[in-house]
DNA sequence: GAGTTTGAAACT
DNA sequence: CAGTTTCAAACTC
């Protein structure tokens, strides 16, 4: 025993349970076996029963080859596994350099970086150098584009955990442990921890380096404006990211025990080893195949079966961002943990860094919603295309399913969605990497979103453009699917519907000289930003459905009303409020006293209804006028309440846009909307009550203020604060909002948003519930239960 | 499909 | 902030 083989050894221990080794093996990795194995298949099997095409696919966005083209799997792992392999040779448990661990992790910061700014700085040492291992190793595991944040903290934290109990174990091991391929293990194992533990914990450059990296990555990224984008990059990394992941780490994880297996002399059995590389291998399909052995095989034999655990186990964290494919609820709830991840991360740097994800992912399991239910519409959402699409009256947005390339550009609405605890997993709606992904399902969507939300779900991205086509199909209509004609603003003004929507122009457009698209990202961004300078609420929905926040909040949508307000109100003259010329009209709302448009006779409520609102009303809203700083604090202070509770909210304040996008889900889609009944708003349903007359809501908002309030025209206000998600829960939170204030934080949304008037625009007249709305409220809710929604949600206006 | 109307967005 | 111009959707034929 003394001297005897590693892989007799390791066979030993393995076969013996009595063995020592073999004690420690399962000391060090109890759970781990599991996991692999478990993970492997699940993984495994959910890869498969996603299109690998359709994410290449997905990835077509710019972003995606970006950071496709980067990773070489392993190199990283190999590196670092030759490193430590060789400190063992030297007979040190000492990380000779502890670098590794952090190089890895800053260079996939930087890489990240440089994938998405364009400029890295390298904070470790390796390199930027886009031949170095870094680059591939980076790209690879953590992610391609994904966050770095996420791949990197969550990834990091996990495994230093791990590794520091491992350690503790090997040190034990190591005491009683004889053996040398035992030893061997201990070294490289407690090699890594201590690598790892040096990163993570102490202060160790690595860590602090790769920390503050994050850190300004994500700052970088969560710029307001920015968030947005990052969303995107974020899902799309994800989605990379966990394919990649999950296909390194399989591929690794699979080798190597394949290797151990075959090599070792380790039992057989004893792991799925090459069933588990070929899935692998397959998942990763050519691109990195060649790539990734050739490293693999060194890195498997530097590295321990611990480490494939490790890896492994990295990779269910990392993971989950990919598809959602995972059958597994687990599985899911990984996924999720990811977005949540990113999300959090993205928003708060500490929080990520710190938390280690397995918290976090614990959390988001613990959720345990279904993956329906967790995503949401949100993510797909990623909102803000969706929201904004779903504003456009035109339902064309919602539609939209911007099949192809619509892609979202902002992620916000996840936010919200991670607000409450769904997540949505932005990513995946954006698959929209390549841009394609965008669709959104809202018609089809909401019908049912069936499609929507099982194709992104399981699919991931993978949403085929079949399922796209369906989408339109089902779609609505063809209006839906319309799509921009710009011929000068490049759709990059507001003139734009996709644009202004959120999302980059698709194949059904017919625009020239469009700059709205994946490749121009960056103008795309910066034009929105400048948009946003000049007017905050330019991206918000204009319509705000109360049905949005009742289903948030889990009211009954139904019973809302599906009043909505036009945030700015319109401004017609000739069109009587009659006809689609009138924003109003178009997103299936009556006037309100925000409104200056001449004899308003919109269908859905007069301008003049809102004179009926009580003084309390008014009261409130030149209240709230006055204070629309405050509103928007307060707003906010809910929203880090609630955030408290889902990191993502944090979020949303970052894009405010996008929030309103969320909020957008839930409007109806005028499109369909049509002018209803024109008494309608009059005679409500019972619900009505609300939906009466303004009278009618008004009351309602008094009594209830939060509910009644959000639903009203809350709603919509609501998410043009940005809480959306908030305010939804605002809404009810609202009311208790710290500063008291705010009642109706709806108000204070619509106070906030500039472009309105007076602090509430009245709210809404009384919109009636149009039959779409109702339809909307529902397929919006038919999203959230059903999971599939998450991506399509947004769309949602579509329903009709 | 071409032309007109309309009102928002953008500009001054 | 108001007035004008520009723009693209909505609408009409």
């Amino acid at each position: 025993m003394d001297t005897p083989d590693r892989a007799a050894a390791q066979s030993a221990a393995t076969r013996t349970e009595d063995s020592p080794v073999f004690s420690f093996l399962n000391n060090l990795s109890p759970i781990e076996p599991l996991r692999s194995s478990a993970y492997s298949t699940n993984s495994l099997q959910g890869f498969q029963s996603i299109n690998i095409t359709s994410i290449s696919s997905i990835f077509t966005s710019p972003h995606d080859n970006v950071s496709k083209e980067p990773r070489l799997p392993k190199s990283p792992l190999g590196e670092i596994s030759d490193k430590e392999v060789r400190a063992d040779a030297a007979g040190t448990n000492e990380p000779p350099e502890p670098s590794n661990a952090a190089r890895l992790f800053a260079c996939t910061s930087t890489v990240t970086r440089e994938t998405r700014t364009g400029t890295c700085t390298g904070v470790a040492g390796p390199p930027p150098t886009t031949g170095g291992p870094c680059d591939l190793a980076l790209p690879r595991q953590f992610d391609n584009n994904g966050s770095p944040d996420h791949n990197t903290t969550p990834c990091h934290g996990v495994r230093s955990d791990l590794k520091q109990d491992k350690a503790r174990k090997l040190l034990q091991a190591a005491q009683n442990a004889k053996k040398n391929a035992l030893e061997k293990r201990k070294c490289l194992f407690s090699t890594e921890v201590r690598l790892l533990d040096g990163g993570g914990g102490g202060g160790g450059e690595p860590g602090s380096d790769s920390d503050g990296v994050l850190g300004c990555e994500w700052s970088d990224l969560v710029s307001p404006t920015s968030a947005k984008l990052l969303a995107f990059d974020a899902t799309m990394d994800e989605h990379h990211r966990g394919v990649h992941l999950a296909a390194q780490n399989a591929e690794s994880c699979g080798y190597l025990l394949s290797k151990l297996a075959g090599d070792g002399g380790v039992s057989d059995g004893a792991y799925p080893t090459a069933s588990a590389q070929v899935y692998y291998q397959e998942l990763v399909m050519g691109e990195d195949q060649s790539e990734n052995a050739a490293p693999q095989m060194d890195a498997q034999e530097t590295i321990s079966a611990e480490e494939t655990q490790d890896n492994i186990y990295e990779a269910d964290v990392c993971v989950p961002l990919e598809y959602k494919v995972v059958e597994s609820q687990q599985q899911r709830g990984i996924r999720r943990r990811c977005l949540v991840f990113e999300a959090a991360g993205g928003f708060s740097n500490s929080a990520v860094k710190r938390g280690t994800i397995e918290d976090r992912s614990v959390s988001t399991c613990s959720k345990g919603k279904s993956p329906a239910e967790s995503q949401p519409r949100g993510l797909r959402g990623i909102g803000l295309h969706l929201n904004a699409l779903a504003l456009t009256p035109k339902g064309k947005m919602a539609c939209q399913d911007p099949p192809p390339t619509a892609s979202a550009l902002l992620p916000s609405s996840a936010s919200e969605k991670d607000a409450r605890g769904e997540l949505l997993c932005a990513g995946e709606n954006f698959a929209h990497s390549g841009g394609e992904l965008l669709e959104f399902p809202l018609d089809g969507c909401s019908a049912g979103g069936g499609f929507p939300v099982n194709d992104h779900h399981v699919s991931g991205q993978s949403v085929s453009p079949q399922k796209k086509r369906r989408k339109t199909d089902n779609g609505d209509d063809g209006e839906a699917c319309k799509r921009c004609s710009c011929k000068k603003s490049k759709c990059l003004k507001l003139y734009c519907e996709c644009f202004a929507a959120g999302v980059y122009c698709s194949e059904p457009c017919s625009c020239q000289g469009c700059m709205n698209k994946p490749i121009h990202e960056e103008t795309v961004l910066s034009t929105r930003k400048q948009i946003e300078f000049r007017n905050p609420l330019a991206f918000a929905p204009k319509v705000i459905r109360m049905s949005d926040a009742g289903l948030e909040t889990g009211e009954d949508p139904n019973n809302t009303p599906a009043s909505a307000r036009h945030k700015r109100g319109c401004n017609c003259k000739k069109s009587s409020c009659l006809k689609k010329y009138c924003e109003c009209y178009q997103g299936g709302v009556g006037c309100s006293s925000n409104c200056r448009c001449e004899s308003c006779k919109n269908a859905f409520g007069r301008r003049d209804a809102e004179t009926e609102l009580p003084e309390e009303m008014k009261q409130e809203e030149s209240d709230q006028t006055e204070n629309p700083q405050q509103e928007k604090e307060n707003d906010q202070q809910k929203a880090n309440v609630q955030g408290e509770d889902h990191p993502l909210l944090d979020l949303v304040p970052i894009t405010p846009p996008f929030d309103f996008c969320s909020s957008l889900l839930k409007l109806p889609n005028f499109s369909s909307a049509k002018p209803p009944r024109p008494t309608k708003a009059r005679s409500v349903t019972s619900r009505s009550s609300a939906s009466k007359a303004t009278a009618a809501v008004q009351p309602c908002r008094s009594s209830k203020l939060a509910a009644s309030a959000s639903a009203s025209g809350i709603d919509e206000e609501t998410p043009d604060i940005l809480h959306e998600p908030d305010s939804l829960s605002n809404c009810v939170k609202t009311t208790t909002s710290p500063n008291g204030k705010r009642v109706s934080p709806p108000h204070n949304a619509l106070g906030s948003s500039p472009n309105r008037k007076g602090g509430r625009k009245l709210i809404l007249k009384s919109i009636p519930l149009f039959p779409s709305l109702t339809g909307d409220t529902n397929s919006g809710s038919a999203m959230n239960s059903t999971d599939s929604a998450f991506c399509a949600s947004p769309l949602t206006l579509g329903p009709s």
